[in-house]
DNA sequence: GAGCTGACATGTT
DNA sequence: CAACATGCCAGCT
């Protein structure tokens, strides 16, 4: 199986996030294959413009938001509007 | 084709 | 308490 690519499995996991959940970005690397490369996930999410992939939804594990491509800010009015947060 | 950087995490110094 | 070092993947120079 060489054809998915981490990269794929990261943004297929990211996209199955219910609303009003969130996942980190260790977790998601962690369903994805690879429990240490939480780092790759966040590269990947990063170079990802998808609106069928909510990287909102991807936090750190420290509780903190972390980053967003479109502003850290906007990340937060999201969950906000999702989960409440 | 090789090296560096980056939306992270964890352990050690 | 903070800084440094290591591990992973993808993208850019």
């Amino acid at each position: 199986m060489q054809h998915n690519s981490f990269r794929e499995n990261v943004l297929a996991v990211v996209r199955n996030i219910p609303k009003g959940e969130t996942l980190s970005y260790k977790e998601v690397a962690e369903v994805a294959g690879n429990p240490l490369a939480a780092r790759a996930v966040g590269s990947i999410m990063r170079t990802n413009w998808d609106p069928d992939i909510p990287c909102h939804r991807v936090i750190r594990s420290d509780g903190k938001l972390g980053g967003y491509n479109r502003g850290v800010e906007k990340k937060r009015q999201r969950l906000r509007q999702e989960k409440a947060i």
